[in-house]
DNA sequence: TTTAGCACTCAGTTGATAGGAGTGCTAATC
DNA sequence: GATTAGCACTCCTATCAACTGAGTGCTAAA
């Protein structure tokens, strides 16, 4: 769909204008705010082209024009400039990471409460999966007969620790011999690597004791298949309650409902680009519930392994250069502190 | 406030078919769904007294009559005929705690979503605080240099850890023989006996290793001072906005930012009697972002010490009697879990 | 003391009207 | 040929009056 640059500039006005105030977009208001050196009557000649080509639409006739779900993302693609966040933004995100104990649940509460203040949409995130990240160490900790704690300290110093049953036959003595072959055999690889190689090395070496291999495999399953993990974490409620679309009661029904909804939100964060920030505008969702808002998403990763996704949902006519830079930014200084790149 | 009896039966009407409707109640459908006996003129002056007294209002002069806060008081102190669960909503109650690993926090987020199911009330929980739990034993699992778990077991089988800082002088066999020290002396004592304790028995009996017990009280303290076992648990955010009072958007907006005042809350949650069901209605909670909801809470405990505070926070057109028994149980099953008397 | 009956009140709804914002089209202008 | 001024037209929104009906309060009779 190529457009002159004039039509350009008319679709870009009307989008900003409509993200900015919520109201349709007039031909005169566009004169006036925005230099286009024409006067409304031929930005009104453009306006007739845009919505014969599907970009912007009238609510009723005697109304200004507001932006059609392509017409956003006509502007996303081509229109739109790509923004940092400010030096303030960037120093508030980095406070998440100040923390000394780096305890994952802790983080994941602390990201969602500070993009919180970032932007005015629904804060999502997924994870972060232990799988790609490398072991420093194990340590299993014998709690009662028949329950353990298995304490898991990753490579890039990240804690995470679960209670977890055993069968009762397993004694201490079985659970520390347990724990020393994870550690000799298992430091620096991933949870991944670790599913893969046990079956090559260690059961070779470990064959008389056929058992103790057992155990350790269940305590691998047992962490890696918590199904916590999986868990959607969200904020910004309150937020996006501000939003002038959600002063009409039903529609914050509809989003209530969509929050309840914790598969949907974790299909909708998960299709997601693995190596870009995505943006899914309205009925590119591809979900009923969610056919009026948009979603930005984009994974992070444990030294180039995706292990989590984070995402901000808002209305459609949300402010996608700053949703875009928030959820680039986010992405890039969890993977980076997950991985251990800094501090 | 004494009233014959066909007033508190007019009363107790009113109070019925409006927590029912959330419709003001006209004489008329009183005299024809509660046999009474009487006319509707009848009622209608039994109504004119009592709106003398305050306990009814109207809310324009053509409408029926609502309840007001002294005339809910009135009903939840007088006329509320208390009701017990039903076996199958016990029955629900008790799976919340089938699981097998016991887990703090995994106990507390499964019992905000299972009350969530048996009311249509905002549901809150706070704790619990581990003070006066008796411990059954303490790990301490090394980390890294200056970082540890501290492993938490109380007698009667729950877990907690945490992870703490500490000066990166303290070496692995230091935290080992604090370890031991802390399960020789304390075990079986409660965190606040601990406090109390240790000044007495443990001081002397160390005196050659002052450091060691200044580690060990970094160590108790750390535990106890966490601030996150002090936040304020909730749920129910969708249940709430069904009721019908929810349908102004002005409403929506208070009570979100209702919810989002932890601090708010917590004193809420903390005004409670501490052996009974405590019912505030409206303005008897001391703060003004409240004086349009009611609070049914109660405390919950641990051999005997309160630990915790569970509640209900709805419209003050809620079903006190309901509200009532679903607290009431709730914590009284927490405090049995909690102190081991079943499972 | 209770009740039937009726006048009265007032919220909510409907319908008509006026005002205003914004467009689309036409004819004049550059 | 592109642009623009001007104007008729559309349709939303606000306002006001009239109407309806639910429910009351009061009075007089039972």
């Amino acid at each position: 769909m190529g457009l002159n640059a004039r039509k350009q500039q008319v679709l870009e006005a009307i989008v900003e204008s409509h993200i900015k105030t919520a109201e349709p977009v007039s031909s005169r208001s566009i004169a006036r705010k925005y230099r286009l050196g024409v006067s409304s009557a031929t930005i009104r000649n453009e306006m007739a082209d845009l919505e014969e080509l599907g970009l912007i639409e009238q609510p009723h006739t005697s109304a200004g024009r507001i932006p059609s779900q392509p017409g956003y993302r006509y502007y996303v693609d081509r229109l739109l400039k790509k923004s940092d966040l400010s030096s303030r933004d960037e120093k508030l995100v980095r406070t998440i990471f100040a923390q000394k104990a780096r305890v994952l649940a802790n983080m994941v509460q602390r990201t969602i409460k500070t993009v919180t203040k970032l932007t005015d949409c629904l804060v999502l995130l997924s994870g972060p999966q232990l799988e790609n990240a490398a072991l420093r160490q194990i340590k299993t900790v014998p709690l009662l007969p028949g329950k353990a704690l298995v304490v898991i300290v990753t490579v890039t110093g990240w804690v995470e620790s679960k209670v977890i049953d055993l069968p009762s036959s397993v004694t201490a003595e079985d659970l520390t011999h347990i724990e020393n072959v994870l550690n000799t055999y298992f430091r620096g690889l991933t949870f991944q690597q670790i599913s893969r190689t046990i079956l090559n090395n260690v059961y070779d070496e470990l064959i008389k004791q056929r058992k103790a291999i057992d155990r350790i495999m269940e305590i691998v399953e047992a962490v890696l298949q918590d199904d916590s993990d999986e868990a959607i974490y969200l904020g910004g409620t309150q937020n996006i309650l501000k939003q002038p679309e959600y002063s009409d009661i039903d529609e914050v029904r509809n989003l209530m409902g969509l929050i309840e909804e914790e598969s949907t939100l974790r299909s909708i964060l998960l299709d997601t680009h693995p190596h870009a920030v995505t943006v899914r505008i309205g009925r590119e969702i591809k979900c009923d519930l969610a056919s009026n808002y948009s979603v930005v998403t984009a994974v992070y990763n444990i030294g180039g392994y995706a292990v989590g996704a984070f995402g901000l949902l808002g209305p459609i006519r949300m402010d996608y250069a700053r949703a875009m830079a928030v959820v680039e930014y986010i992405t890039k200084v969890l993977s980076e502190v997950l991985s251990g790149d800094t501090l």
